[in-house]
RNA sequence: GGAGAGAUGGCUGAGUGGUCGAAAGCGGCGGUUUGCUAAACCGUUGUACGGUCAAAAGCCGUACCGGGGGUUCGAAUCCCCCUCUCUCCGCCA
């Protein structure tokens, strides 16, 4: 969420911002500060009573002390009333302010200065190109052809056990999964310096506030509960290992030593997609469940946005070292995320599809989840201050298995699996 | 799932209706002493919000003793609900 001291100093400033989002959100600063006016008139009338009140009190309690009742009495008659009139002014302010950190809640972060100012998807600039799109001396396959011949998925199994949008890794598609996955792990913790955590899946709804995934993204969630319980509070499976390991220190104030914090986590990530393209279709470009492996940081603000783009770099030496073509976008104004102040995208090339698929994005969403979870740490000077968290896809995993499997395709019809991922799937192709 | 115990400041821990924002100790910070270190001694030590101020500092006020509600002139303290932690039992990968 945004400072309310920015927003009520910089007004102008925050709306011009969050205009180039397209999204209208300026719109909702002008009822923030009337009710942030509204509330701290209604603060400073009840902190008067009370402050009375509280001295009234006193002067009872030492009436007391001296045994003087009758006049310890007649003081409580007088203040009797002064208590329903701050009860009922406390309400209007628990009010207020309920509907001010609500509105709060919903307006997105203000772009960094240094985001193209866009509309759309069409208006993203590339940054970067790896490589080229690979030549094929034959008509290269899609993924899905090439998962029903090897036998890597059984999407028809999989629609089975759960629903359209669900897989079924089999045999070589599992392992070659579960391959990603630790080469994913072990790439980060040994050359990129995160320290790995494996979260629950299972998440409350103050870590999906946190990320600012709540309260705009709800209908996008799957919500669990214990049995027949419809009663107790709703938790939520992850939809990125961010809203939990993001959270981890949530209504923490760390010491500045501990800063960076560098975290990676391996999860599935689950999606409920409500209303998306592509769900309900065959493949694996869009479905309600996916692993990935996701990075995050926890830095000074002085220091987010170097930290942004090493972790953009971070990302982008997976599809390096898996010999996959891609490029690395900046998301335009128009196009970025609800709590991020810059993201980066990254796509690889899937020659199967002929598109781009997106496989990771980096955001740097400055202090904006900090404040929504609370988390501070104390500087040299001792001041309390929101640090920066950053996330990244590093990477997604069935859009980057897509990629590698329509990429490394050879005309026998096996795959060819590039060296440092040898290692952990303990072959050098999956056989056609 | 059953029974019990607990949750207080950075930490340990006292406090059962009235100068308690909270004793004491530890830690941290500043100082004295010292060739240096240590020890000892002295002082200091939370967060948020509101007001004052051009701003900062400062000052004033309010709230905060797991969370929410209640009783009361007044709640860390009494009552109710919830969450979490610990111990024992049961079940279980």
């Amino acid at each position: 969420m945004l400072d309310i001291k920015l927003v009520r100093e910089k007004s102008d400033y925050v709306r011009e911002r969050l205009s180039t989002r397209g999204s209208g959100d300026e719109n909702k600063i002008s009822e923030l500060l009337q009710l942030d006016e509204q509330r701290r008139k209604l603060v400073n009338e009840t902190e008067v009573l009370k402050s009375q009140r509280n001295r009234v009190s006193k002067e009872i309690g030492a009436l007391m002390g001296q045994k003087k009742l009758e006049e310890a009495e007649a003081k409580k008659a007088e203040t009797r009333a002064m208590g329903d009139q701050i009860a009922a002014l406390d309400k209007q302010v628990a009010e207020v302010e309920q509907k001010r950190d609500y509105l709060q809640l919903t307006i997105p972060n203000v772009p960094h200065e240094s985001v193209v100012v866009g509309k759309t998807a069409a208006d993203n600039p590339i940054v970067r190109v790896h490589g080229e799109k690979p030549e094929f001396a034959f008509q290269p396959k899609t993924h899905i052809e090439l998962a029903e011949a090897s036998k890597l998925i059984d999407f028809n199994r999989g629609a089975k056990l759960s629903g359209s949008g669900f897989l079924l890794y089999t045999n070589w598609g599992a392992r070659l999964e579960r391959a990603l996955i630790n080469f994913l792990l072990d790439l980060h913790t040994t050359e990129h310096g995160y320290t790995e955590v494996a979260p629950p899946y299972i998440i409350n709804k103050e870590c999906m506030v946190g990320v600012g995934q709540f309260p705009k993204f709800v209908d996008q969630a799957y919500a669990v509960m214990k049995g027949t319980d419809t009663e107790s509070p709703a938790q939520y499976l992850l939809p990125t290992a961010e809203a939990p390991v993001a959270n981890i220190h949530r209504e923490e104030i760390l010491k500045a030593e501990q800063l960076p914090i560098f975290y990676c986590a391996y999860s599935p990530c689950f999606r409920a997609e409500a209303g998306a393209a592509g769900v309900g279709t065959r493949g694996m470009i869009r479905v309600h469940q996916f692993d990935k492996v996701e990075l995050i940081k926890i830095v000074r603000p002085e220091d987010g946005y170097a930290e942004h783009e090493k972790m953009v770099a971070n990302a982008e030496k997976v599809l390096q070292l898996l010999e996959l073509h891609y490029h690395t976008i900046m998301l335009c104004t128009g196009d970025m995320g609800f709590g991020s102040a810059k993201t980066y995208d990254i796509e690889v090339w899937a020659p199967g599809q002929g598109q781009y698929l997106e496989v990771s994005s980096c955001s740097n969403c400055e202090d904006f989840q900090a404040r929504r979870m609370n988390l501070r740490y104390k500087d040299e000077k001792g001041e309390n201050r929101f640090p920066h968290i950053l996330n990244g896809s590093g990477t997604a995993l069935a859009r980057l298995f897509v990629a590698l499997v329509e990429t490394h395709q050879q005309a026998d019809g096996s795959i060819r699996i590039p060296a440092p991922l040898q290692p952990y799937l303990k072959a050098d192709k999956i056989p056609g």
